[in-house]
DNA sequence: CTGAAAGCGCTTACAG
DNA sequence: CTGAAAGCGCTTACAG
């Protein structure tokens, strides 16, 4: 009933404990038969190593750690979801950080490092030097994730958000439109900063004036922000660093009488539930979260086998594409 | 640069190991000199105890383990904020399961067993016999989240499903609508077992007759199923498990020229973020699922502190109420 | 109030 | 291919 220990296993197969943790960590190095055996009463007993022990002897945990701002949008979640699918085929076990508080980010590292985890995934889209400090002495090793890190040390994973934003501004400039609008946070994003370069970018290749505009990402200060912009002459297309802000805005134009897509088209980023939930149904560059969480747990158990230190760290693009749907014609 | 050991901080402060975990451990059992100058080694040093020893020696590893199924709404996010915001509080870090599939329920369960957490939040609000079984011999104390145990063995945190449901539901009867349709998910949970017999007990205290429905959780079988739905005489209150199923029925109802409020009311349950940003605005019975993950990692620190086994688990209800928005009258 | 010592449950060179 | 033994970094009775 009690846990079975090692010891247990090693007993009733009649051979050593050194022999019973072979089979489990290097199968090889171990005969068939004996090892067969063993293999056997581990599942009668349903033995399983105790993870700290296990930690503890070899140094490595087959555990990541998982560090997410607390303002993070729900899809994490499904980020998560990635990683985890990812994380179980090579065996590794997820340990969760939040990031809540910039002036406990020390603290919270310290307990990073002090799990013990065999690597890291940072979600954090914005560090402080302190952290970028801190990241220095990890003894592991450290990916971002749909997050861009600043350093050239870090490898990443996300799509190229650049790209994305200006390959869809000059989309919409070659069906004929002149008026784009952009929506950023007001927050600072390295991502959003990088849609916003690929708006720019897009826009002056075709020599049109930009129309930028920063808002904040809570829904009611959205609300009277974007009021007050549709007080002036709406764009043609706006488009959005989120979901959430597209469909914010929508609705208030929508309720406003203004006809979407007709009058005004609108476009969102990331490709949320909320997307097929708005009326109408918001066209969107889709961020393929689970396919990134799951591509930067693989990547990560890559850096975490590399004995020798390091190549120069990969920044893994995955592919995205536009959903077409209601709020564009 | 290297991680300090509790070895170099006795060294260095000229005490033995034990002393140096004293301090740690039971600061009251070291003399104030004493203590104080560890301590400020320990913060010169950086020194963390590393999390592996600390658990295999103790049998504690101050980590909570938090189970979820794989298709869990975006709204963990925010019950793990709840969560963490207590675990760290009372200084437990969190470990993550998700239950990705129920073949491999035993094999996940084995899994949270060895990583030797010191307790389980449990968010599986449906449990197959077999997980039943296992969470039996679970060594430590499991307590249910948002979730309703059918065991009277185990506590849980969640808001008055039942109650909340009959509420509402008599809200609506009160205000003279005698047409009122329940629409609930296909997959069995119970906390929509709950609502439905909320719904049922204020419908037949009325003697009025019950309209359930029940529908899939994916936005496009959806669509179809509800505009079925609509072929038939709407009724006047509609009332949903989720918030998601709510805006989808809504936006088919408003696209067919049904106009909500005044000819069909809707009402969802959660209030995620999608209640806000549907037009109209979605009414709903707030799950206040911050608080929830909040007061359950409270209590589990308490159930995890008895030393004494057993008193009977405890079944918490938090505080719920009515987001009145646009989509009743 | 403090230290020496055993032990937590494993892994891994080292011999054989 | 296998076993005996050391050691991973802590905690906690047990003495004093």
């Amino acid at each position: 009933m009690n846990q079975a220990k090692i010891y247990d296993i090693a007993g009733a197969a009649g051979v050593s404990l050194a022999t019973v943790s072979r089979v489990l960590n290097h199968p090889e190095k171990v005969k068939e038969s004996t090892r067969n055996k063993v293999l056997r009463i581990i599942k009668e007993k349903g033995y399983k190593p105790n993870a700290n022990a296990r930690g503890l002897a070899s140094r490595r945990s087959t555990t990541v750690a998982i560090v997410v701002p607390r303002i993070s949008q729900a899809s994490v979640a499904e980020m998560i979801q990635g990683i985890d699918d990812s994380a179980k085929k090579f065996g590794y076990t997820l340990r969760l950080f939040i990031n809540s508080n910039p002036k406990q980010e020390q603290e919270l590292w310290g307990e990073v490092i002090a799990s013990s985890v065999d690597g890291i995934l940072l979600m954090n889209d914005e560090m402080t030097q302190e952290t970028a400090k801190l990241l220095q002495y990890t003894p592991v090793p450290v990916l971002f994730v749909n997050a861009i890190p600043k350093s050239d040390k870090y490898g990443s994973v996300c799509i190229d958000y650049q790209e994305s934003a200006y390959k869809i501004t000059k989309k919409m400039i070659e069906r004929g439109y002149k008026s784009i609008m952009f929506v950023g946070t007001e927050h600072k994003y390295t991502v959003n900063d990088y849609k916003l370069n690929g708006y720019v970018k897009a826009m002056e290749e075709a020599h049109l004036p930009t129309n930028i505009v920063f808002s904040s990402g809570d829904v009611s200060i959205n609300e009277k922000h974007f009021t007050q912009i549709m007080e002036n002459k709406l764009p043609e297309v706006a488009l959005f660093v989120r979901d959430s802000m597209a469909i914010s805005f929508m609705n208030i134009a929508v309720k406003k009488g203004h006809r979407v897509p007709e009058e005004l088209q609108i476009i969102g980023f990331q490709n949320t539930k909320y997307a097929e939930l708005s009326n109408p149904k918001l066209t969107c560059v889709e961020t393929p979260i689970y396919e990134i969480g799951n591509r930067a747990m693989a990547y990560l158990t890559e850096l975490m086998r590399e004995t020798n230190a390091q190549e120069k760290p990969k920044h893994i693009l995955v592919d995205y594409k536009v959903i077409w749907r209601e709020s564009t014609k």
